[in-house]
DNA sequence: TCGACGTGTTTAGGATATTCAACATTCAGC
DNA sequence: GCTGAATGTTGAATATCCTAAACACGTCGA
């Protein structure tokens, strides 16, 4: 099977360096087409993953224990590093081989969000403010969640897949989970699987704020 | 820094094949010991993976579009594969290369925490209370932040596999997200995958505290 | 017992990766 | 306009990888 990325190299050596004939892969059979699913840019994800991090190509080398000019070929696609040397270079950086290669940097989802951005659902006596418009394809759910004094969860207990925890930042909270019951103040905090039955009471008489996250998102 | 798989290689050639000399990595600096996470064992790893799928050496080599030979080293680990070969002989299963670096070798839980019981780390300008003592089989991580003025993460980025979410209480707090920096304060949140690299400044003069939440646990 | 296959391993040599050192460029400071 | 120090790139030499072909061993059936 020919390998679309070595050939890619080879034309460009012979169209940079010399013109040394190339000898075809395998003279045999021919390549079944680009069925296998295409090997991410290494070059260009190394150079983006070294500008972030405010690197020279030196200063990496140095710190991976390669030549800046193994650096400067393989960000320029010109060869295929060795596991091993691939590795080296990564060591430069805290990120391991898979996820570097996994990683997608040049999608620019949205990471900063105003207070206003919040998403707000239920008004009334109980308000979540989430984190984050469309949770697809994200593992979290983050939530900005606020009860005046007397609202409740209801006695029709909660329930659902997953696991959820919070801290409380302000007021307090009567938590019930799975048939135990506690009253949480500011600086408490809860962890626990969703499908025990759980519900929130405020018994105070201030608001009640709570930070909490559950995964996954389940809004 | 030394290979230590190449080294390991060599030795292995040595003693089987050759007494030919081998020139020492570099002939400068001592190796500065293995901080480096372990390079997974990709022989073995292709090996088990070979036979899982039931395929004979040459078997796979077909497949994959390399000789018998190359497989055969690589499950040795006398040589370390270029990316691009090993992009090959993994096409004749399917499964990314990421997979398979990744790939695995193989109640009543506690709810309430009291604020005096959340575990503190780092205790200095930067500290974090987690909830939760032992993360074993927990999906989340929650935490609670507080940044000293001035405190600050550092220009080594941080990355890590996961994802992180958060929502500022109290203070402000400057974050740097792949290359792109925001300044939070109050009720403002965040969002991203924490591989991206990423940097945490309280640039107020205020203490700066943050609710927030990873997965999978990274503490 | 023998050959014909199957397996995984090894070897020599050509192809590729990596290093080392030099080069070209940019940019600050004078 | 000069340096000097930083950057990324390149060519030649060397080390490593990869292939092709042979090797050694085991199994099976005649």
């Amino acid at each position: 099977m020919l390998n679309i990325l070595n050939t890619s190299i080879i034309v460009c050596r012979m169209a940079k360096d010399t013109n040394r004939p190339y000898r075809r892969a395998h003279g045999g059979e021919a390549p079944p087409a680009g069925l296998e699913a295409a090997l991410p840019d290494i070059g260009q994800r190394l150079r983006e993953l070294r500008m972030m991090h405010g690197h020279s190509q030196r200063e990496l080398a140095k710190r991976a224990g390669v030549t800046n000019g193994t650096i400067s070929l393989i960000e320029q696609n010109r060869i295929s590093p060795s596991i091993g040397s691939l590795k080296k270079v990564l060591d430069g950086f805290p990120i391991s081989i898979a996820d570097f290669l996994t990683l997608d940097l040049r999608h620019k989802a949205k990471v900063f969000y105003a207070a206003k951005e919040l998403r707000e659902i239920g008004s009334g006596a109980i308000s979540f403010k989430l984190v984050g418009r469309d949770t697809q394809g994200r593992a979290l759910q983050m939530m900005h969640e606020r009860y005046q004094p007397g609202a409740d969860t209801g006695p029709d207990m909660l329930s659902h897949t997953g696991e959820e925890s919070g801290i409380v930042v302000a007021g307090l909270i009567e938590l019930t989970v799975g048939g135990e019951t506690r009253t949480l103040t500011s600086g408490d905090a809860y962890y626990f699987d969703s499908r025990l039955p759980h519900r929130y009471r405020n018994t105070g008489t201030i608001d009640c704020v709570i930070v909490s996250a559950c995964t996954p998102p389940s809004f």
